[in-house]
DNA sequence: TCGTTATTCCACTAAACCATGGATTACTGG
DNA sequence: CCAGTAATCCATGGTTTAGTGGAATAACGA
């Protein structure tokens, strides 16, 4: 094998990485577990996928090196191998949104922005930047709410956050102080948790302002988090 | 087409980007396009590919968003659509070397390190960092060599930098002085051409060391830039 | 207008990949 | 040791991708 070949080799091994990447299903897979570790059945359920398909999948990010496994007891726990593969993840959204239109006609059509007739839609300008955040929960004058399904809060939150996932948001309305704002926030950055969160607010007549970030942002920005049920 | 489709849609379009790095051949030649705009042949020779192949490559990299294109007279110039690109390419190689062991075995055998009773191997501690650098070449006592192909150097380099060509420096060894460190570098972390140099140079009795960076980490670290053949 | 040159498009083959359902393995708890 | 559960492995069929050589374009220069 020549020089050629092993340099086929060491940038085949890369191309591992950029393969796993390759693959719709997987990114979302990766965008679950940056929310904290996950069983397979959990993440086939959310990710909508069949329980064989999933395991495919994260054989394939296990080959690749961007998860690793932990076992207890009888079910294995997903989780990605560290920071940089969440870096990674982040900036593949970051540079596909800056070159390709069509990533903007998509978020736009999935979160549901700019669609003419809907009440509740959200307008993007007048979000809410982490250090806003920062000095209004400071100064506590906002009440910052976490809509994700209760065990991705459990795993990692913001600091204070209430936790109340979107489905049982109609119900638990009335444990949101009616004077204050509420600033609301979810997985990332193409999540839509917090839009449909915002939206139902804003119909019964709370003020609602969504968070320019979710919780993928907030952690690799270094900002504070709180793990378990505490408030 | 509800939720989910759109959902899947929008990840879709982010594993576009994902894909388009699952290829060893799409790497290199990101890996080429790193260090300057190139045409269409001259990347088919570089990465040792054919034309049609390359073409078909790099309208990959086109639809991912990753490469743009210029004409100038007949040719047609490719170059990486910005500097988030070169991020994402250095990441995931980051990425690749902290969890798969394979990728140190296979850069290792490409850059012909640790190789038993060659002559001229390097060792990788007493390398020089580019803070080291900025020193020295502050006080003026290292030449600093740049061994990439000549067009490669006039699309930038750095800064007070001598251009030879790996292939020429067997011949060109009296243009350096020969009491004076001189510090190699090359296109990146996985380039040959600087381990090369320094074995050449070391077994004509000079005093060589290899720079811990190429032009890709050079660049994104901000770091000074001249371009055209000016020394 | 007519070659020339650089690149892309096209048709085709071989290989790799995705999803799926059923069989198999690995561990747990009685 | 046996039953039960969670996950992986395997065989399958349908889709996409990589590479190749030859035809088609597009811009230039006489």
């Amino acid at each position: 094998m020549g020089d050629r070949g092993k340099k086929s080799a060491l940038f085949e091994q890369f191309a591992l990485v950029g393969k796993a990447l390759g693959s719709g299903k997987r990114l979302e897979l990766i965008d679950l577990l940056a929310q904290g570790e996950r069983t397979v059945e959990s993440l086939a359920d959310a990710a909508d996928l069949g329980l064989s398909t999933t395991s495919a999948h994260l054989q394939t990010l296990k080959r690749a090196g961007l998860v690793i496994t932990r076992r207890e007891r009888t079910r294995i726990h997903y989780e990605l191998a560290g920071e940089d593969v969440a870096w990674l993840y982040s900036l593949i959204r970051v540079v596909a949104q800056a070159h390709l239109s069509e990533v903007e006609q998509a978020r736009r059509a999935y979160l549901g922005i700019d669609e003419p007739g809907t009440a509740g839609t959200v307008d993007e300008r007048q979000e809410m930047t982490p250090e806003d955040l920062l000095v209004c929960a400071e100064a506590g004058t906002v009440t910052v709410l976490d809509v994700r399904p209760r065990h991705e809060y459990t795993a990692g939150h913001i600091p204070g956050a209430l936790s109340i996932p979107v489905g049982e948001l109609g119900d638990r309305l009335s444990e949101l102080a009616p004077d204050r704002e509420i600033v609301v926030y979810c997985r990332g950055a193409y999540c839509v948790l917090a839009y449909e969160a915002v939206g139902i607010l804003r119909q019964s007549g709370l003020r609602a302002t969504r968070l320019n970030a979710g919780m993928l942002e907030w952690r690799l920005e270094n900002l504070p988090v709180s793990s378990g049920t505490a408030a």
